[in-house]
Formats: C-alpha cells, sequence, structure tokens
RNA sequence: GCCGAAGUGGCGGAAUUGGCAGACGCAGCAGACUCAAAAUCUGCCGUGGUAGCCCCACGUGCCGGUUCGAGUCCGGCCUUCGGCACCA
C-alpha cells in the first residue's frame, strides 16, 4: 500500500461517484423510505464552514441510513433569489443570472470535493424558470383561496435596500440583512394571511418532538397567543364606537381613560370634533410618526400623550373616560385602542401619574389593604377581590372576568376574542431579482391573475440597474404594459417581486418531484417522500424559514396537494463555527476557508474534525491543531490496516471465536461494544462527537497489536471490515479506498451496517468497585453474573474492606449488579 | 423585565437510568527509533499532602437540601450566551 494521500484519492472517488450516477434515487415501495435534508444555501460565491458542518452532518446521516437499508432522499439546491445578486449587477454591471449562476458553479464544485451523496439530479434553482413558474402558480392558489391580498399599511421599509420587509424580517428595529434603520411607511402591498393559520401553527407545535424545544418556545411567543374580551366604547361626539381589547377584563371598572394609536382611524375626527386641539393633536401625530420604529417600540422610551378634550363612555358603568392620543398604542394589534386603568396596569399608572388622571382602586389583595395616596405603583398581581365593580364586587378575579365578559356579551356590546401577536406576512418586495407576482391591473377589471397557461411572468433581461432608484421592473416598459386577459385592454403588470422566504418555503416539496411540468408535484411522490424526517441547519431560521414552511405545507394540505401536517419532523439546529471565541468573518479577519482545509488535509479530515471537535448542536471553536489531530487518526487508520494487510485478505469471515487468545477476545470485546455504541449514537442521538471518539478507542485497542504478526486472521478481518463501514459515513474517501484496496467488490456505502454480537458485548468477568460509606477504598474483579449475596461476601473478604470495617458495625450494603458495593459502617 | 440554554483539567469535550468524575482529542512532559530533525510508536499528564509507589484529603459556578451515594434530583443565588420585549 502506498502513503496515505486524500487529494489523489478523494479526486479519484468523486469522479467515480459522479460517472455512476450512484447517489441517484427512486421511489421504492420495498424499502422505508428516509428523507434527510440539509437547509438549501444562498449561493453567495463560496462555501463557508458553517455550511461544511451542515452539510457534513447531513452527509453522515444520509450515509448511515442508506446502509441501514432505507431508501435514502438527500438533495441539495440553491435558494438563488435575493438582494446580493442586485447588488452586484449596481455594483459591478454583471447580470444578476450571471452572477448567480456562477457562483452556483464554484459552490456546487466545492460540495462536490467535500464528497457529499446528494442526487445532483434533483437539484433545485429558485431563480430558474421552471421553479419560478410554480412559486407563481403557488401563489395564485393563495390568491383563489383568499389567502393573498393587497393592503394599504404602515409597513417596514428599508432605505438601504429599497424595499418593504415582513415583520420577521426586523430585528431590533433594524433591517436583518442590512442593519441600517427600519422607517414606517404607508403603502399598498402583497400580504400573506398567516393569521389564518396562527391557531394551527400554535396547537401544532406539540406534534413536533422531534424539534428542539427552544425553537418551539421561540415560535410560540412569536405568534404570541392571548384570550381577552373585545368590547366598544360609545363617543356620543363623533356618533361613533371605538373598539378596544383586554386581557384582564376584570378590571372594566378601573377605566379611566382610552388610549388610541397615533395613527388610528378616528383621529382625524376626533381632531374636527375638537376644533381647539386639533392642531396640538396632528402636530403630536407627526411626532410620534416620525420617531424612529426602535424608539417607539422600545420599552425605555416614554409615553407621552394629548388629550383630546373628547369622551368615549364605558358602557359598563356609563363613566366618561377621556381619548388621549399616544405614541405608545400600536396601531395594528388588537384594535389600535386601550383602555387606561392606572391602578391594575402599572404602564396606565406611570401615564397617569404623569398626566395627573384619575385612578380608581377596583382590586384589592386579600392580605392588606390597598389606599391610593399611600400606592406608588399599580397593583398588577392577578389575586384579590373586586371593589368598586357594581355588582361584580366581592367576586375573585376568575368569575368575575367570566361575569365581565359574559355581561358584555349578552348586551351586546362586546365578545370574547382571541388575539394574536402574529402579524400578515408582507411578501412584496421592490426588487428586480425575485419571482414575480404574477398580477395585472386593469383600470376596468381591476386586480386580474395571469392566466395559468402564461406562467411564468418571466423577468425581463434588459433592465437596468442603479443605485437607489426604484425597481427596474417599474422602469421597464416592456415589462410593465400589457393587455388585461379579461378585457383585452392595455393594462399594467404588477411590478412587485415575492420575498424570496417564499421561494424557500416549498422547495423541500420540489425535491420529491423536481421535473414536473405540470404541477408544482406530484401528490403521490410528495406523500412517499415527504415530509422531511430529519431537517438541519442554523437556528437562525427558528422563526423565519421554520414558520413560513409550516403554513406553507398547512394551505397545500388544505388544497389537497399533500396529506401530511407538518414539514418537517425532526430539526437539528447546529451550533456555529468560532474561530477564537467569535464567528468568523472577514472583518475580523479569523476566516478559515473550506477549500484551504481541504487542499490541505483533505475532505475526509475536514468532515472529521469538524464532527468530531464539540456535540453538533452546540457551537464550535476551530482549532488547527485540531484538524492535525483528525488528519493524524486518519493516518493511524491507514496504517494499521496496511500493517496487517496480508492477515485481513486471508482471514475468512467465518472463524473459530473460541480460539482466541484472551488478549484477542479483549480485542473482539472492545469491538462489538463499539459497534453497539456507535450504532447508538448515530442512530437515536445524534452524538456524533462520541461515536468518533469511540472509534479511536477500537483503533487505539487494534494497536496493541501493532508488534504481533500472530493475529488472528479471522479477527484481524473482523476488526478491519467493521471498522471501516462504521467510518465509512464520516469519512467516504479513505474508507472507500481501503475498503477496495483490501479486495472487497463494490462500495463500502452500498455494505450492510454491520451488526453487533451481543455476546461478544458481554464479559465473564468485571471489575467492581468496593465503597465504604460512599468512598471508593479498593476495586476487585468478579463473574459478571453472580449473585447479590455473593457479591457482598466478596466484598466482606475483600482485604482492605476488612481493615477498615474493623471495629465497626456494618449497617447496610448496597450492591449495583456489575458496578458496585457500597458498605455503610458506622 | 419575561422566556430559554449553558457553566466540568491548560483547552475542546465525556460520563445514556442517581453508582469509579475527567473517556477521546489538543497542548505539554518523558522515553524508543534516528548522525540529527521531522514523522511515527510507547508512557505520564485535576489540585494539594507524602514527594518513588501505596495511601490520604480536596475537586464538576456559589450556598443549602434529599440520598448509602449527586456533575446528574430539589430549593435559593451568581455569571455567560441566545430569543422576545410598550402585544393592552
Amino acid at each position: 500500500m502506498e502513503k496515505y494521500s486524500p487529494q489523489s484519492i478523494e479526486k479519484k472517488w468523486q469522479s467515480k461517484w459522479l460517472d455512476e450516477n450512484v447517489y441517484k434515487t427512486e421511489m421504492d415501495e420495498k424499502r422505508p423510505k428516509y428523507y434527510a435534508l440539509e437547509m438549501f444555501p444562498y449561493p453567495s460565491g463560496n462555501l463557508h464552514m458553517g455550511h461544511v458542518r451542515n452539510y457534513s452532518i447531513g452527509d453522515v446521516l444520509a450515509r448511515f441510513k442508506t446502509m441501514e437499508g432505507y431508501n435514502v432522499l438527500h438533495p441539495m439546491g440553491f435558494d438563488s433569489f435575493g438582494m446580493p445578486a442586485e447588488n452586484a449587477a449596481i455594483k459591478h454591471g454583471v447580470k444578476p443570472s450571471d452572477w448567480t449562476y456562477s457562483n452556483i458553479d464554484n459552490m456546487k464544485r466545492q460540495q462536490r470535493e467535500m464528497g457529499l451523496s446528494y442526487d445532483w439530479d434533483r437539484e433545485v434553482l429558485t431563480c430558474r424558470q421552471d421553479y419560478y413558474r410554480w412559486t407563481q402558480w403557488i401563489f395564485q392558489l393563495f390568491y383563489k383561496k383568499g389567502l393573498a391580498y393587497k393592503k394599504k399599511a404602515y409597513v417596514n421599509w428599508c432605505d438601504t435596500c429599497g424595499t418593504v420587509l415582513a415583520n420577521e424580517q426586523v430585528e431590533d428595529g433594524k433591517c436583518w440583512r442590512c442593519d441600517s434603520e427600519v422607517v414606517k411607511k404607508d403603502l399598498s402591498q402583497w400580504f400573506l394571511k398567516i393569521t389564518d393559520y396562527a391557531d394551527e401553527l400554535l396547537k401544532d407545535l406539540d406534534k413536533l418532538q422531534g424539534w428542539p424545544e427552544r425553537v418551539r418556545i421561540m415560535q410560540e411567543n412569536w405568534i404570541g397567543r392571548s384570550e381577552g374580551l373585545e368590547f366598544e366604547l360609545e363617543v356620543p361626539a363623533l356618533g361613533e364606537k371605538i373598539a378596544a381589547y383586554t386581557t384582564r377584563p376584570d378590571t372594566v371598572y378601573g377605566i379611566t381613560f382610552l388610549a388610541l394609536a397615533a395613527e388610528h382611524p378616528l383621529v382625524e375626527k376626533i381632531c374636527e370634533a375638537n376644533p381647539e386641539k386639533a392642531e396640538a393633536i396632528r402636530d403630536f401625530v407627526k411626532e410620534a410618526q416620525n420617531q424612529s420604529d426602535i424608539e417607539r417600540t422600545s420599552s425605555e422610551s416614554e409615553k407621552k400623550g394629548i388629550g383630546t378634550g373628547v369622551y368615549a363612555v364605558n358602557p359598563f358603568n356609563g363613566n366618561e373616560a377621556e381619548i388621549w392620543v399616544t405614541n405608545y398604542v400600536l396601531a395594528d394589534y388588537g384594535t389600535g385602542a386601550v383602555i387606561g386603568v392606572p391602578s391594575e396596569d402599572q404602564r396606565d399608572w406611570m401615564f397617569a401619574t404623569k398626566y395627573n388622571l384619575k385612578k380608581i382602586i377596583t382590586l384589592q389583595p386579600k392580605d392588606r389593604e390597598l389606599k391610593l395616596e399611600e400606592m406608588t405603583e399599580a397593583y398588577v398581581d392577578k389575586a384579590g377581590i373586586l371593589v368598586n365593580s357594581a355588582e361584580f364586587n366581592g367576586m375573585d378575579i376568575k368569575s368575575a372576568m367570566q361575569g365581565i365578559m359574559d355581561k358584555a356579551e349578552k348586551e351586546g356590546f362586546g365578545k370574547r376574542r382571541v388575539n394574536y401577536r402574529l402579524r400578515d406576512w408582507l411578501i412584496s418586495r421592490q426588487r428586480y431579482w425575485g419571482a414575480p407576482i404574477p398580477v395585472i391591473y386593469c383600470d376596468d377589471c381591476g386586480e386580474v391573475l395571469v392566466p395559468e397557461d402564461q406562467l411564468p411572468v418571466q423577468l425581463p433581461e434588459d433592465v437596468k440597474f442603479e443605485q437607489g432608484s426604484v425597481s427596474p421592473l417599474a422602469q421597464s416598459e416592456a415589462f410593465v404594459n400589457c393587455t388585461c386577459p379579461k378585457c383585452g385592454k392595455p393594462a399594467r403588470r404588477e411590478t412587485d417581486t415575492m420575498d424570496t422566504f417564499i421561494c424557500s418555503s416549498w422547495y423541500y416539496l420540489r425535491y420529491t418531484d423536481p421535473h414536473n411540468d405540470k404541477m408544482p408535484f406530484d401528490k403521490e411522490k410528495v406523500n412517499y417522500w415527504a415530509p422531511v424526517d430529519q431537517y438541519i441547519g442554523g437556528i437562525e431560521h427558528a422563526i423565519l424559514h421554520l414558520l413560513y414552511s409550516r403554513f406553507f405545507t398547512k394551505v397545500l394540505r388544505d388544497a389537497g396537494m399533500l396529506s401530511f401536517d407538518e414539514p418537517f419532523k425532526r430539526l437539528l439546529t447546529q451550533g456555529m463555527v468560532l474561530k477564537d471565541g467569535s464567528k468568523m468573518s472577514k472583518s475580523k479577519g479569523n476566516v478559515v476557508s473550506p477549500e484551504e482545509i481541504i487542499g490541505k488535509y483533505g475532505a475526509d479530515t475536514a468532515r472529521l474534525f469538524i464532527l468530531f471537535a464539540a456535540p453538533v448542536d452546540r457551537d464550535l471553536d476551530w482549532s488547527d491543531e485540531g484538524v492535525e489531530g483528525s488528519f493524524r487518526f486518519l493516518k493511524r487508520v491507514w496504517r494499521i490496516i496496511e500493517i496487517f494487510e496480508n492477515q485481513i485478505k486471508a482471514g475468512a469471515d467465518e472463524y473459530d471465536i473460541k480460539a482466541l487468545t484472551p488478549e484477542e477476545k479483549e480485542l473482539r470485546h472492545v469491538l462489538h461494544v463499539t459497534l453497539k455504541k456507535v450504532t447508538d449514537d448515530l442512530g437515536e442521538r445524534f452524538n456524533f462527537n462520541t461515536a468518533i471518539s469511540t472509534i479511536m478507542e477500537l483503533v487505539n485497542a487494534f494497536y496493541k497489536f501493532q508488534n504481533n504478526d500472530k493475529l488472528n486472521p479471522g479477527l484481524a478481518r473482523e476488526v478491519s471490515v467493521n471498522l471501516i463501514k462504521m467510518l465509512a459515513p464520516f469519512v467516504p474517501h479513505i474508507t472507500e479506498e481501503l475498503w477496495a484496496e483490501l479486495g472487497f467488490e463494490g462500495s463500502v456505502h452500498q455494505q450492510k451496517w454491520p451488526k453487533y454480537d451481543e455476546a461478544a458485548t458481554q464479559k465473564d468477568e468485571v471489575e467492581i468497585v468496593l465503597q465504604i460509606n460512599g468512598k471508593v477504598r479498593d476495586r476487585i474483579m468478579i463473574p459478571a453474573n453472580i449473585s447479590k449475596e455473593e457479591m457482598e461476601q466478596a466484598a466482606k473478604d475483600n482485604q482492605r474492606v476488612q481493615e477498615l470495617t474493623e471495629g465497626k458495625t456494618i449497617v447496610k450494603m448496597i450492591c449495583v449488579p456489575k458496578k458496585l458495593v457500597n458498605i455503610v459502617v458506622k
């Protein structure tokens, strides 16, 4: 055998796998299916270590499940619409498509150099017509079901990106992509009605037991369900009613004012009703709207308001409550109007104190009596007895709540209501490089869908890209001008494209039937392969992509296109790859390039290190010395096979196990313990790091025989064959090479995963620990299967135990079979 | 502020059901091979006492508890990281 040289071995096998198309997958009803999926990347140009980690995890799983006998679907593609391509066009004058496709070519080459077992025939590119045609088709499906609609609203706008953003894409009041401040704009935009599914999206989180709990909790918080009462307050001066929502109906007798959002639709009418204050109110509204999103939504910022001199009537007791226009009430949550109950809500307390508004106590704790003049803050505990609340006086909170809501419903001015924090998904983007929204506007017919046989609405090629200008699509006369499909008159196309998160909300379904040109996917195929059995990706998608995909799956299910409720059965959120304790980034200069590492040590070493260095779901600090260690291990594997090459080839698959020496029996024991542990770690627990460390122990045990040329050939063969098979999912090239080198037929990756011999994992003799009062005092070897009494006797017979218990009374003895005897003495 | 996760040698980490704390790897030290170095192989490697071993004490963020026995369970803190944050 020659020296281990990853560069030549890896190239050789990669082209062989590619030429022979060994990772091609077809439906097969005879075998159980397994769908392993890594989140597809954005084609930024190069793979980074996060990708390497993601794909290494997925590849081990796909290869392991294949060896276990599953029919494994393991596809890859590119989330290839999006801003960076357009920015490249603006900056360097390259076409977004050219930029994108050349990046894809480069990244695919890098993926191939990693030795990943993808079925490339199923590749999905979201920017290709054969894909976005169906993205548009699905949009139209949503439209026909009333789940896509256009409305005017105060939306999040990023000036740098020149487009609107979804709520989920605003982080701390800043754009998720470019970090610039987000402002509010009043625009007419397309939305998807995800709120229709809020309840199911929340409820079905219970079905996702294979997801990390924290992701489920994050989604739960994001959806933010609350129950309460919505009721109407009359405003005699306007001849109107204002609806308010509260989760504390028990406090309604304490209302002393009504707070409105600055954007509340009745604000202008209130100004008209009270001309004296109109100007001041309008100024206040303007000021509030000029505040940035961060200022307005921070809990630290000052709560301001202006009294309008117009009053609303509390329907419960007829009391008047002045209407205040404020900067803190959100226009798009609840009704945009909030009751002010100073004594039982801390924010209302501060607001009322600041503006000298009345406070009424309507809730008294059981153990003390509250007095307004002694109180310095609101009483917010949800415990006590109602006072000042008419017929509800003396009730506890729970019954008062029900009674008050019953009253509102009976008298017809209010209703129980569930509210969600989740808002509808704003999907229009004023950008070029995305799937055009397939809608036409006609002066006579209004909004008209582009007929299905005219899909896709294609992106025009002859457009200009300029910094800061309006969308290139809106400037393209040839694109905008069209005829109305209904009446044939001149009409205009929608020039907005879809949020790229739409494209990635269904790609995992397309993989099951990627070449279908009649439908997005065939029902039978999608139901065979999907849902995804194991999804692997970064935690950054905990809400965005994972919530949207769940929504899409449910809508497509309701449309009869598939028959499951959730797209991803199990989810694994991998940790980040760090260097020197912080995230790799160009600005910090701590980037380690996968290409360099693969060039120097080979893909097998890179994969092995990244899987060995830390548990998959934890952050991993990159270590150059650690990589050396992984490389060293592979060289050790290579050499030990080389040392025993002759025995392995001479050995038989069936041999006389009874003839083994005690040392050889021990090696065989280690082998089968390793098999058991590795199988368990890969299949049940995703403990790749400990699976590898166990294999290292096996190799260490094998090395004990390195100078022993009398090692039983059958055993040498058994150990080597199983060692190679166990390593195969992790390091596919070196194992394939060793497999061939030893003269075995076919690919190691098409072998059956080895079974362990239960008998060999047991031992005749075990070492147990002798404890006195819980402290280890000695260790002895005893037969594995002796009785409790025999164990106790063996412990008592032990010389050290006798020395240390001399003159003391044995109170108790605890025996744990095969582990320990604890003697409690006084 | 609310919710969640984590805290173990010089470092990454292991300990699956409450049962030998520190597997495996990195770094370090020593030896073998070598003219020498690299590579490789072997051994040592938590702290302190004793200074060779044996042995003893201490030790999993801190304080307390349950238990024959706690890194693991319970109560109370501290620190770090992540998510949400005027949601009425």
